[in-house]
RNA sequence: GACCCCUUCGUCUAGUGGCCUAGGACUCCAGGUUUUCAUCCUGGCAACACGGGUUCGAGUCCCGUAGGGGUCGCCA
């Protein structure tokens, strides 16, 4: 039989990255196994479905490279199957009505636990089991005459042929309960798989409040799509040698559920925006320069084509994530930018600083043409002639020109800017500064 | 509280009874390269939760303890 996941989430407008891994690892264990992914819009929360969270669900999808098969299938357009299923159950004796804890809402329909103790064979956790008086009943339709999740679920996990349930291990005990479902149902129980949670940076698992707690935060936060899908393939599963920079391609050869761990996962950012930076240096140029345009639109900054190609080079190795580019680059495209108030302090308010940066300035004006070559070598002969050190020269026209103290290569970085510029970032430095 | 699950360096993990004086990666630290910064290179720190078994031999199997987590809704 062909092996057929789902994805089935709510549609908030926000995905939660936990669940977000969830659907990656039931993506790749279709794609492994040359079967169907699904997507079930669980969408029976009329007030927080609006169309805008449904597209934002699926353009985080999309922009993930979770691609599914077949149509979506909206689970309020199931309702009446929901209702036509518990109708049966009644007619069978497999549930009841009941005005539950008596409080006077009307009746609701609840469904009968066999009362047989109950194990199956998880495919991440191994056997499981659960004793029938640790079980109790458990309504499918509420007094108000709309389906309960588990029936919901159930349903239409057989409607849409799921062969293996691949979930958050939060679902454990609702399993007991949808196996018995099924059974009662005269469906296939289908296989199922529990995934251990992801944990936030304090190991506590993930909570609306925490920043980083969606897919749209790692894309505002600069991170590519494949660099967070190997990311989080990677935490609470392993290939078993090795590797950990793997394509789309290595990840859907290797993946199995027998590998993946059984314990809960702590998400560490320091460990992605690494593997974000590998990710970064591999990208073909056009893309880089793509994005890096993007991202300084999106800053408001105009950039002339040429130029700012010439700037992206110098950075282009430094880049960990899509957001380090503007704060890099700032600085090539206004005057209008902050100098680093420590930087000023420790290199530029210092004896004999205000004579270095005059040099400087003169012998950058003598100069027959001025490119990175000849910069850099006005910068070492006058380190050279004057006896200062070498720190004691670059620093301070660095930070006169970027305003801080760290940044690609001087040389090309003053060619870049041009003469012009940088002399009259020296004369301002000069005024600024002078101790 | 009841039921269930989990436990290898700070973090992600390899490890399926001898190949483990426990390997890799991130982080961190030191040295080197770069006559600036970053990169890069080399090296280092650092773990089998604890206690009992079983066995010639246990990180690997069993039991217990502790700690962590999940679930106990007419939410999903």
């Amino acid at each position: 039989m062909k092996v057929r996941t789902r994805f089935a989430p709510s549609p908030t407008g926000n995905v939660h990255i936990g669940n977000m891994r969830a659907a990656i690892y039931n993506w790749l264990f279709a794609r492994h196994m040359g079967g169907e992914f699904l997507l079930r819009v669980e969408d029976t929360d009329i007030e927080r479905s609006t169309p805008e969270a449904i597209q934002a669900l699926l353009d985080a999808m999309d922009w993930l490279g979770l691609d599914v098969d077949g149509e979506p299938l909206y689970q309020t357009t199931r309702q009446q199957a929901h209702l036509d299923a518990a109708e049966a159950l009644l007619s069978k004796g497999m549930a009841y009505k009941e005005d539950k804890g008596g409080m006077g809402q009307g009746e609701c329909v609840i469904f009968r636990m066999p009362g047989t103790d109950s194990s199956f064979v998880d495919g991440i956790k191994g056997e499981l089991t659960k004793k029938a008086e640790n079980m109790q009943d458990f309504v499918i339709v509420r007094s108000n005459g709309t389906p309960v999740f588990h029936l919901a679920n159930v349903m239409d996990d057989i409607e849409q042929g799921i062969t293996h349930v691949i979930r958050g291990d939060d679902h454990i005990e609702n399993t007991f309960r949808h196996i018995a479902l099924y059974k009662a149902l005269g469906a296939e129980v289908p296989n199922f798989a529990h995934l251990p949670m992801i944990t936030n940076a304090q190991g506590k698992p993930y909570s609306k409040r925490d920043g980083d707690a969606f897919v749209g935060d790692f894309r505002e936060k600069g991170f590519l799509p494949e660099a967070l899908f190997n990311y989080l393939t990677l935490l609470g599963w392993s290939p078993g040698d090795d590797r950990e920079i793997m394509t789309r391609e290595e990840l859907v050869e290797a993946f199995t559920l027998e590998r993946c761990q059984s314990s809960a996962a702590q998400v560490d950012l320091k460990k992605l925006t690494w593997m974000n930076g590998e990710y970064m240096l591999k990208l073909p140029n056009e893309e880089f320069e793509a994005l890096a345009f993007q991202s300084l639109e999106t800053a408001g900054i105009d950039a002339e084509p040429e130029y700012a190609e010439q700037v992206f080079k110098l950075i282009r190795e430094r880049v960990k994530t899509v957001a380090d580019i503007v704060p890099m680059v700032g600085f090539f495209f206004s005057d209008d930018f902050e100098y680093d108030e420590k930087a000023v302090k420790k290199k530029l308010l210092k004896d004999g600083v205000a004579d270095t940066l005059g040099n400087m300035k003169t012998i950058f004006q003598g100069l027959d043409v001025f490119n990175a070559e000849t910069a850099d070598k006005a910068l070492h002969d006058f380190v050279e002639e004057s006896g200062l050190g070498f720190g004691a020269v670059m620093a301070p026209v660095r930070i006169a020109v970027s305003g801080v103290q760290s940044g690609p290569d001087l040389a090309p970085v003053l060619a870049v800017l041009g003469r012009n510029r940088v002399i009259a970032r020296l004369d301002r430095a000069l005024a600024l500064f002078s101790a």
